[in-house]
DNA sequence: GCTTGAGGTGGAGTGCACTCCAGGCGGCAG
DNA sequence: CTGCCGCCTGGAGTGCACTCCACCTCAAGC
């Protein structure tokens, strides 16, 4: 089974170094194998696992929520109920985020169409308008 | 023209008075009206504001970004056109952003419906298989 | 007149998620 | 043999965006 060094974990995951061994010492990951002169050699499923952790963070889930949901995993497949509702839990969350963004950039696109109206409208003819309530 | 106490522009806009004055004091908020005694008052416009802030904040811009549009806003009418690049690049950014969050759901999407099947598999019959690659 | 509550100030503290540092080790290319 | 590179450790430091604190003042209600 193929193991990979530190570098090329940071190239697979695009996690530094630092961040690799700041999640083992909290315990997000969990000890790493090492090489007889002590350094650490990941396997497939540590890589895997990093992925996971990579789409928790990426769609905001707190490092707190991230341990938790670790712990689960480690307790084998007697906790799958749990994690699914951990992560049905969390997709509604994102679903939410990505509802408010999208309401959000509307409302930033009405305003760039605002200033676009503003400049098409020539300097001469330009009245005291009111910026729209954004 | 109407003015808002603090605890009415709390009420309105979510963000607590402690944010309204740290605004106010790094030049995100000019300074707001006073009245005799020194509390403050915000205008309509103040508000507006507001929820422009509260736009850009929520899609992610930094406070050194709402800054620099800050300043814009301040120059006047002769800022449009950069307010329009900056609003323009920024929404460019929130669109990546929905685009990465929903394919990141997707993937979680996916290890809630793998989970899924594990559980409706009798135990009996479930081999050892691999998680999928998330 | 006294309490209560909203609000004021300057400055210190917090929480999160890293990120950096000094000093040291093991392997290998030249 | 000598660099140098990649990696090791414990611990300190960083950046961001607030948030809290102690202490003070004003306005209104009982």
């Amino acid at each position: 089974m193929a193991v990979y060094t530190p570098g090329q974990v940071v190239e697979e995951t695009g996690f530094s170094l630092d961040t690799l061994r700041y999640y083992e010492r909290i315990g997000l990951l969990e000890p790493i194998g090492r090489t007889a002169s002590g350094q650490r050699r990941f396997t497939e499923e540590d890589v895997a696992w990093l992925g996971m952790i990579r789409c928790l963070r990426d769609t905001g889930m707190p490092i707190a929520e991230m341990l938790r949901f670790a712990r689960l995993v480690r307790q084998g497949d007697r906790s799958i109920r749990d994690r699914i509702v951990v992560l049905a839990d969390h997709d509604r969350k994102v679903e939410a985020q990505i509802a408010d963004l999208r309401q959000k950039q509307q409302a930033i696109q009405r305003k760039i169409a605002y200033y676009r109206d503003v400049l098409s409208i020539p300097d001469g003819l330009r009245g005291r308008e009111e910026e729209p309530a954004s």
